[in-house]
DNA sequence: CTTGTCATGTTATTTCATATCATGTATTGC
DNA sequence: GCAATACATGATATGAAATAACATGACAAG
């Protein structure tokens, strides 16, 4: 299966914590900080890397690793599975990438830099992803694991429900 | 975000992983109070969905699907992947085992019957899971939900880290 | 120049999941 | 009881996600 079909396609608007935004500027911004960023700390941000990260970026949605493929074999680059699954390991390494276990896709980070503890909420009906801050290690779950001698090293958090678009729409 | 200064929410989270316990015993009432939601609410416990019911609260840990593909075979059950994961997914929908998103796993549900919000704490070593009450759905991810407009259905709240034996052991 | 490191390319395979159609087995309503 | 219906299972095939293993290239440090 090579073809992407783009089922319901969110048109060119796409929202960010379900909200429109000027995309171009946020691409290119978020494109810029990142490379900043590796800059900074050594980190190499090659031609795959980045061209991942952009079309994340350019989405702002979650891609499956084998969407992110299509696309790269469509530029140019290599076509293989280990292609894209080593670029967005290296993207979600470094807190450019996040993953969505729910789903088994990748969206790019909405707060770059920020202390990254995520949680996203996901629309079962768009697929629209939007990511906020969820701490939740701090609150009940914490607790919970600091009862139980349970050492937390990184939390996954996903509701999934009803965007404000769709929710309109039914 | 539900800090520290409302530590009733932990009380009734006694977190039902991480520890012994009289396993034969806890699997058996699981099993009957499977039986008796069922008969309750017509729903029907066929002898594949019991057995991987049973299977799932004998192992006490995440089992992917074909790992209990495996197991019904064994048993003399249908042995092709259907099989499974329809006995899955209607134990999933009716509460008695949760998907572990991270894993790709299925595990028995610890508090049958309780309102269902879980949380988990993963073992990255031993694979163990302990379930536990998230509520995060009315923390800090609540209120951005509200505030987006988005209407969460489902929570996914995974931890992973280090389980006390394995911290142990390190 | 050679050694080491990191990134990429390529092949193959494993693991997870579902669509589809055929068959069987319980209820239910007559 | 017995047919009609709904629900459960069996079986085949395929789709989709992820990784193992090995080879090559690019480049900097010694």
């Amino acid at each position: 299966m090579t073809s992407e079909t783009h089922p319901n396609a969110v048109a060119e608007t796409a929202p960010v914590g379900f909200q429109e935004h000027d995309h171009q500027t946020c691409v290119k911004t978020a494109l810029v900080s990142a490379e900043g960023r590796c800059k900074e700390e050594g980190l190499r941000l090659t031609p795959v890397r980045r061209k991942v990260l952009e079309m994340l970026l350019q989405e702002h949605r979650a891609l499956g690793a084998y969407a992110i493929l299509d696309r790269l074999r469509d530029e140019g680059f290599g076509s293989q599975p280990p292609v894209a699954y080593r670029a967005l390991d290296f993207l979600v390494q470094n807190g450019f990438v996040h993953k969505i276990e729910r789903l088994n896709a990748f969206v790019a980070c909405s707060h770059p830099g920020a202390s990254h503890s995520p949680a996203f909420m996901i629309c079962r009906k768009c697929d629209a992803v939007a990511e906020a801050q969820s701490a939740s290690a701090k609150g009940v779950l914490g607790a919970a694991a600091r009862a139980a001698g349970f050492e937390i090293e990184r939390t996954v958090v996903e509701a999934e429900g009803l965007c404000p678009d769709c929710t309109e729409k039914a």
